[in-house]
RNA sequence: AGCGGAGUAGCUCAGGUGGCAGAGCAAGCGGCUCAUAAUCGCUGUGUCGCGGGUUCGACUCCCGCCUCCGCUACCA
């Protein structure tokens, strides 16, 4: 590969803008997130890169119905809605690009000269159903059939066969390079049934694609014929590139950035825009002689009494509601330890109730505080330094070694809920090791002091194991625990501990001062939803 | 219609080159008291979508069927 094995760049697709943000982008956008954080706490260059597509005619019908610019449409909606997300779910991203951006249209313009310079864009001419009230083409599947004539649903009026100049994209020169880099590397489409659709698309033939729209103005302008704008996704798409500092100068600090990080790692989406990131996009790179992303995912979608969100069943749940009633962390914990990415699954209140006090506030909320009570109780508040280690204190030893390596393995595949149960499993292991070692009956004779700092220690030890584990997944609470442990001064900052080196026994230090604080999960109030 | 995925405990879902059916949650009982009424242990339940076939034996393999979902060229 042409970079530093050390980068990882990872990008979620940019969101339609109009769109009411709702957990199913939200859920993308976490995962983007963990996935990051893991590789940064695995001491990677990593690049983190979320935005928002904001052309179109939806945007420019929608701003004239409310009677202001596009631009000024589009910059409302990122502001409100689409940015808060970002605060809402925690989410650390270097970067976030909006294809109304200079950098963007820019970029756009200079990618499709290029492409056009390599012969693989041609002028023709686009025939199909249009309805003249919404001024726009319909697809045949869009349109209704009523005693013999096919009607916009919107107008219910007839469509008249159309054409239009447009230019296109030779598209179907790329089929053949397409199918042979997939099949040179499976792993570049994932997970396998992700694979098996595109190859089966492929293989049925490509047709060459317009890329370019005359009847729409709210996009960018080819620049060898003003007449026309982009078609969307060939703008949208190129986001990727031109936040990446394509085209720019070399000794640029964008073409500097643009060097480090291509190609990309992981280019994340949900299943339903699959084909245009596993087939439109990585022909038009090809075309333009430019690197493929290494990696497409597609994540299956999160079902809401079994059916997909929808705007017009009103299941569509803002990220907020479900923050405010558990928290960020809670929410990342949740859709990726429940769900398994890659595969559709289930949403519910109930599940989220149960999952978070079962496992979160009994499990891991109250490990903690169970240990820093006793640390208070019978050694003012300091980890005590241990003694020899027993069996029973060995198995906790090997098992975060084991499932460290567990999670990490499983994480670095995108396989967010066997990590986390690896993790959680380290939990579980320290709640029974508590129980069968009964520190409480050790206190009561004296001369089993050591004993006890040993029980008290291990659980420490433990918990900052857990902690750095569970950073990239839960920021905040990994932060309160490692504060419980006062391991900000005895360690050093939790975001900077490598996944690594988890496993390495004995890095808490004796001296640690303990502050036990309010609960890290507290108990949920049964009055939302 | 074709291709692909799915149908397993009350719920969410694992699993399997064919050999007494699994986890978590929920429910019940018991232990413990450091802790956020917490934690730990024990306990049940299933015609593994339907009907055939192969086999000593099928939830698993084969054939047919039913139901749900996705993809099948320009929807952002």
């Amino acid at each position: 590969m042409s970079k530093d094995k050390n980068t990882f760049y990872l990008t979620t697709p940019i969101y339609y803008v109009n769109d009411a943000p709702h957990i199913g982008h939200a859920y993308t956008t976490t995962a983007g997130d963990v996935l990051t954080r893991w590789h940064r706490q695995k001491g990677e260059n990593v690049w983190f890169l979320t935005g928002t597509d904001e052309h179109g005619t939806k945007v420019q019908r929608t701003a004239e119905a409310n009677n202001v610019e596009p631009k000024v449409w589009a910059d409302k909606l990122v502001k409100e809605a689409w940015l808060p997300v970002l605060k809402t779910i925690n989410a650390a991203n270097d970067d976030f690009i909006r294809t109304t951006e200079q950098r963007h249209t820019k970029g756009v313009q200079a990618f499709w000269e290029l492409v056009k310079k390599n012969g693989a864009v041609y002028e023709g001419s686009y025939e199909g159903p249009y309805c003249v009230g919404c001024e726009e083409f319909k697809l045949p599947g869009d349109l209704i059939k009523e005693d013999g004539q096919e009607l916009c649903p919107i107008h219910s009026k007839p469509v008249e066969m159309l054409s239009e100049k447009n230019w296109f994209f030779k598209l179907k020169n790329y089929q053949q390079p397409l199918i042979d880099h997939y099949t040179k590397n499976p792993e570049a489409i994932q997970p396998p049934s992700a694979y098996n659709e595109v190859m089966a698309f492929l293989k049925q033939g490509l047709d060459d694609i317009s890329m370019s729209r005359s009847a729409v103005s709210w996009g960018i302008k080819l620049p060898w014929d003003e007449k026309q704008v982009v078609y969307v996704w060939f703008d949208a798409l190129l986001n990727y590139l031109t936040a990446a500092g394509f085209g720019e100068p070399e000794d640029s600090e964008a073409g500097k950035l643009f060097k480090r990080i291509w190609p990309i790692d992981v280019n994340l989406v949900g299943k339903d825009i699959l084909r245009f990131h596993a087939v439109y996009w990585p022909a038009m790179l090809m075309a333009a002689g430019v690197e493929v992303p290494k990696c497409v995912f597609a994540h299956g979608w999160l079902l809401v009494g079994g059916e997909k969100m929808s705007k017009t069943k009103l299941t569509g749940i803002a990220p907020s509601q479900i923050v405010d009633y558990v928290g960020a962390d809670a929410f990342r914990y949740y859709f990726l330890s429940a769900i398994r990415f890659g595969q559709d699954g289930s949403f519910s209140w109930e599940d989220l109730t149960a999952r978070y006090t079962a496992e979160l506030a009994n499990g891991l909320g109250n490990l903690a505080s169970r240990e820093a009570a006793m640390i208070e109780k019978y050694f003012e508040a300091i980890v005590p330094k241990p003694g020899e280690l027993t069996a029973a204190d060995q198995v906790l030893v090997e098992l975060i070694k084991s499932a460290s390596k567990e999670a990490d393995e499983a994480i670095l595949k995108l396989d967010f809920s066997t990590g986390i149960n690896a993790i959680k499993s380290i939990v579980e292991a320290a709640n029974l090791y508590v129980t069968e070692q009964e520190p409480w009956k050790i206190a009561k004779d004296e001369a089993n002091k050591e004993r006890l700092a040993t029980v008290l220690y291990c659980v420490a030890e433990t918990l900052r194991a857990i902690a750095i584990l569970y950073h990239p997944i839960m920021p905040e609470s990994t932060a309160k625990i490692w504060n419980i442990l006062g391991a900000n001064e005895s360690i050093g900052d939790i975001a900077k501990q490598k996944i690594e080196n988890v496993g390495n026994w004995g890095q808490l230090p004796a001296g640690s001062k303990v502050i036990k604080g309010e609960a890290i999960f507290p108990r949920l109030v049964e009055d939302e939803q």
